[in-house]
DNA sequence: CATTTGACATACCGACCAGTATGTACGTTA
DNA sequence: TAACGTACATACTGGTCGGTATGTCAAATG
């Protein structure tokens, strides 16, 4: 009479109660940060009570750390760790990322959910300062792999550190990120695409022309070491 | 027998009082946001009492907003617009302006009000958005404009555009004060400082030699125009 | 000297907030 | 069908918050 997955999911679906808490909190978390954060918004967002939300998640932080591990790593997930897996030439795929993140206003102004959670809680909670780290190495660290393939591949320089470039990357990404939430502007964002784009392709290897191209010493690219 | 700035200073000194409360007020905002900011704090940290607190503002905002003005203006003017007048070689300017932002842990640790500030209030508050806009476009607006001079008198590449160059200077510091206080991690930011002066140097006019120097054209230098 | 005004001090208020105590109803299991 | 644990619902609490009403006292002003 009663298949596994039934529309009576009406009443008493708890997992679906979760991930809708989740998905309430991350959006209140996203405007108003964590700590200005109100439970009754995200209760009044959701029709849940809040007897449910407590019998769910223990405390406001534990709320708060399931939508880091769950809702946070997710986006960065889908916007960048699985694009940088695909075929085609690192610096290509690279472009394409920067390019296809979002321009919509609501965006823009509310910034980049990462940045803005480790702007306001690297500082004052440990718990979350070590999950957000953990997203942004591992943004770091997938990007650093796919430049190092490019080398070994003969497409990138090979005379750059991935780590460091890496890293120049995305604090690049942040950096115009908030000047654009500041100026709430997609203008401003779309400038800095451009020039994280330019910048993007001057780590392409040079092209190996026949006669024996020279290095094209010295521009700047990252370098290797110190 | 009583000439102008006497010592009897103890008692009724409004200058002083308001000048502590803005000093108290930055360094609790800094720590703990504004909105997240007490107002028992800050009282706390004066010894000033709350009827005092409002005799010289009319509420947290304008209290917040006095800060932005006085002193986020202030340290930005300091540590950017002054030293950016200097006289020198314009790429020599940046670079030691660059290298002398603190890296103290606390202030690693705590990260750049500025920026802080404008992550937390610019989607919500106009009136911080603005007072804070101002000083953004203050900072990039000082560095083009030294940019410029350096572009006439013929050490820095002519074929960069001043405007978009700064912003990219500030994103990137922006960015990289970010990843190191996510890290808590001074050396995150040392890496962010050579890598930035290593842009820098990039931005450099191309040595004239005396047979006439190839332009060395395609490297990134975030270019004029699209 | 009398009065007023600026610079505080104290006590208090209502709103809001995270969290809890307690109750209830559904659904599974024995 | 009886019992029990999960999944909620409601009402309440203690504490903190920004803000205010009112009072005091010193110094300038007439």
């Amino acid at each position: 009479m009663s298949n596994g997955h039934e529309k009576k999911t009406r009443l008493r679906d708890p997992e679906r109660t979760r991930k809708r808490l989740l998905q309430a909190a991350f959006r209140e978390v996203h405007r108003s940060g964590f700590q200005n954060a109100g439970i009754n918004t995200i209760l009044e967002a959701t029709n849940v009570t809040k007897g449910a939300l407590y019998h769910h998640f223990d405390s406001k932080e534990a709320l708060g750390y399931a939508v880091v591990d769950e809702i946070v790593t997710k986006i960065v997930r889908d916007g960048w760790l699985s694009p940088l897996l695909g075929s085609g030439q690192p610096i290509d795929i690279l472009i394409g990322i920067v390019r296809r993140i979002s321009v919509r206003p609501d965006d823009i102004r509310t910034g980049c959910p990462l940045l803005n959670l480790a702007t306001e809680m690297s500082p004052v909670d440990e718990q979350f300062r070590k999950r957000l780290e953990r997203i942004f190495l591992a943004w770091q660290e997938g990007v650093a792999a796919l430049l190092r393939r490019g080398q070994s591949e003969g497409t990138v320089r090979c005379d750059l550190n991935p780590e460091e470039s890496a890293s120049f990357l995305v604090a690049m990404v942040e950096g115009y990120a908030s000047l654009a939430k500041n100026a709430q502007d997609a203008q401003v964002w779309e400038v800095g695409i451009r020039n994280i784009v330019g910048w993007l392709r001057s780590l392409r290897a040079p092209r190996q022309s026949p006669k024996g191209g020279r290095p094209m010493s010295k521009k700047h690219v990252v370098r290797r070491a110190r």
